[in-house]
DNA sequence: CTCGTGCTTGACGCTTACGTAAACGTAAAG
DNA sequence: CTTTACGTTTACGTAAGCGTCAAGCACGAG
């Protein structure tokens, strides 16, 4: 094994917030539900690559409308330690109700497109009626 | 063609909150917002075909993840006239808009739910593990 | 007439997810 | 030393999306 030495970089909570185009306000509040746990040097907030996947994790949770609670279980799950044989059952429950939910979302969205096409399709025939109307007159 | 009578039949607000399973409040909050505008007979509410669509795709809206402002946008749209050139120009423009929202979003849940695959798999690893060493003892 | 049932309109309350100051610390640059 | 940039906490404000009374009408059954 190669062994390659990654820099282990880390990000200030301006860095990360430019980044992922949010305000501070919103990351220090995320913080404070819990979501994420910086190191603190002094007082001041020092991000490591582990804290950056899960911003990156918590805003896609957002994107897909769910609660930071939901949210926050969500992302918990990635980080989890193997634990014990309850944990893991635990958490295979959590998966399970997880992936039924976004099913059901991914449905909700395919028929909402289809439906979007439909649309879409009335709205280019009435506007090729109109025209070809006011080219005839 | 047969021309098949359609009774036309109205609901009361009591039977689509059962139906949707929302409450009462909820359904009148939407027509507040002005995403319902059931008939009244006198005072009571009565609720049509078209009011018992746009209530359907309202909540398919809020399983999406949209706020009330955006699923208004979204439901004129379905039974928008065809108005002048103006209007349906604008309309295929937030068609687009709406698309390109729902395909982000199904990129998201497709990513989610392949990372949901692999936190599983590690998990029955970890149980698998558990297992044999306690047999194993 | 009275009761129960179902509907109505306010109006206040609550939670979530932040926005928005206010007031202060620290450290490098001019 | 003062300014500037960047960070901090505390705390009140707010918009959305309802929940939860309160108070009242309408109507059929008993």
């Amino acid at each position: 094994m190669h062994n390659i030495r990654v820099p282990a970089q880390t990000w200030s909570i301006a860095e990360l917030a430019t980044e992922y185009d949010v305000t501070l306000r919103t990351i220090r509040f995320y913080e404070d539900r819990g979501l994420l746990t910086p190191e603190r040097r002094g007082t001041v907030r020092v991000y490591h690559p582990r804290d950056k996947v899960r911003l990156g994790l918590i805003l896609r949770g957002k994107r897909l409308g769910f609660s930071l609670d939901e949210i926050a279980t969500i992302v918990d799950m990635y980080d989890a330690e193997p634990g014990e044989e309850g944990q893991l059952v635990y958490l295979l429950d959590q998966i399970t109700t997880r992936r039924a939910d976004l099913e059901q979302r991914r449905r909700d969205i395919e028929e909402t497109l289809h439906e979007l096409d439909e649309v879409e399709a009335r709205c280019q025939a009435d506007l090729k009626n109109l025209r070809t109307q006011r080219a005839s007159s």
